[in-house]
DNA sequence: CAGATAACTTACCAAATGGTAAGTCTATGT
DNA sequence: ACATAGACTTACCATTTGGTAAGTTATCTG
């Protein structure tokens, strides 16, 4: 039953990718961390770049399924907001290294990023829509609706992804930490979004 | 006057680093698009990490000067608030570079990062400082500082350095743009800082 | 049992990378 | 006129890198 050799690579890929950076990570490291040889990777995926392609890949599966429960949410209002920045800190203590792929592949762009490209955009498209449907009814302030997304994924991704800035604040990045980072981006984003 | 080799080598690099990653830029490039060779590089700078040291001292200089002015004015409340906002869009604008340098040193964080932790420190603990001091007065909503100021940072040089994921959002990423972007977040910011 | 196929490993390889050693050229001070 | 030092370049080099080619081993199939 060795047939899961394939996901291995995938997970550890994934986890190096998305924590040290493509570049910075060399088949013969992910080979030794995996106790194969590079061949064996290079035997499943013709080529670094194939295997990023199928590392964005997963990433976009987890975070899909990260996220998918609270975006398809029935809730309304501030609440969906909410749900949606647990689940993201949820992702983020769980497994760092997807929102880390995230951001690298959404800076880098490039080639590969098609995919992630393609089902962030779908995301944010819903996003967008529900943001304007919620001015429209007069829950949240008015803003320019894609601005206010991206100030608000970035806020999220921000605070759920950067320790070293959290260090440079005098703050440990622990799971007490992130969970009370949570709670005041929440606070934060509820006095920045809902309508008095 | 071939002295300014030194300095052109800086610039490029920070350029270079700031943008494409340091494990992604080689000094043989470099070099060539300096139009020198890679020794001469390695003449002024006696390792790739040396030069990284260098361009490091460099961005935090530049960062100190474009956000020296709005940190240390007198403005008082939301003001202050908004000339530093601005100050980094235009930083974001006339030379992203020195952000994404200030982004990758501190998401790697690592051995070269000293200098510019220690200078992000005392830039945040003024900030920090300045934000209690406001929220006592009664002018900012009450919030934990340091965790209001992460998602503060996160969103500014999310918005300011984020091209791909404003792609995904339909708006490029041009100068017009930037302007609409640092408006709308100077909004988001005031509707969520100031107190009624 | 023959042989095909999947899942590897061993053996290489050319290019790129960071770095060393030694020379060259020019200006300058004596 | 000459030594000296600064600012490079030419010549190398060991290692690492992504990738190819050719086995090897086990399992499944006719």
């Amino acid at each position: 039953m060795p047939a899961q050799t394939r996901e291995r690579i995938l997970d550890t890929s994934l986890a190096a990718f998305g924590l040290r950076g493509y570049d910075s990570t060399s088949l013969d490291e992910l080979a030794s961390e995996l106790g194969i040889t590079k061949q064996a990777i290079l035997y499943h995926f013709s080529s670094k770049e194939h295997l990023l392609n199928a590392t964005i890949e997963l990433a976009v599966k987890e975070l899909g399924s990260a996220l998918g429960g609270a975006s398809k949410s029935q809730a309304r209002g501030f609440q969906r907001i909410e749900d949606l920045v647990r689940a993201t800190f949820s992702l983020a203590a769980r497994r760092p290294e997807v929102l880390g792929l995230v951001r690298l592949v959404s800076r880098q762009g490039g080639a590969a990023s098609g995919e992630l490209a393609s089902a962030m955009s779908v995301m944010l498209g819903e996003a967008v829509r529900f943001v304007e449907a919620e001015m429209i009814a007069g829950r949240f302030r008015r803003l320019e609706p894609r601005m206010l997304l991206l100030a608000v994924y970035s806020a999220v991704i921000g605070v759920a992804t950067e320790p070293e800035v959290m260090r440079a604040l005098g703050l440990e990045p622990d799971l007490r930490s992130l969970v009370k980072a949570r709670r005041e981006i929440i606070e934060f984003l509820r006095a920045a979004l809902v309508a008095d």
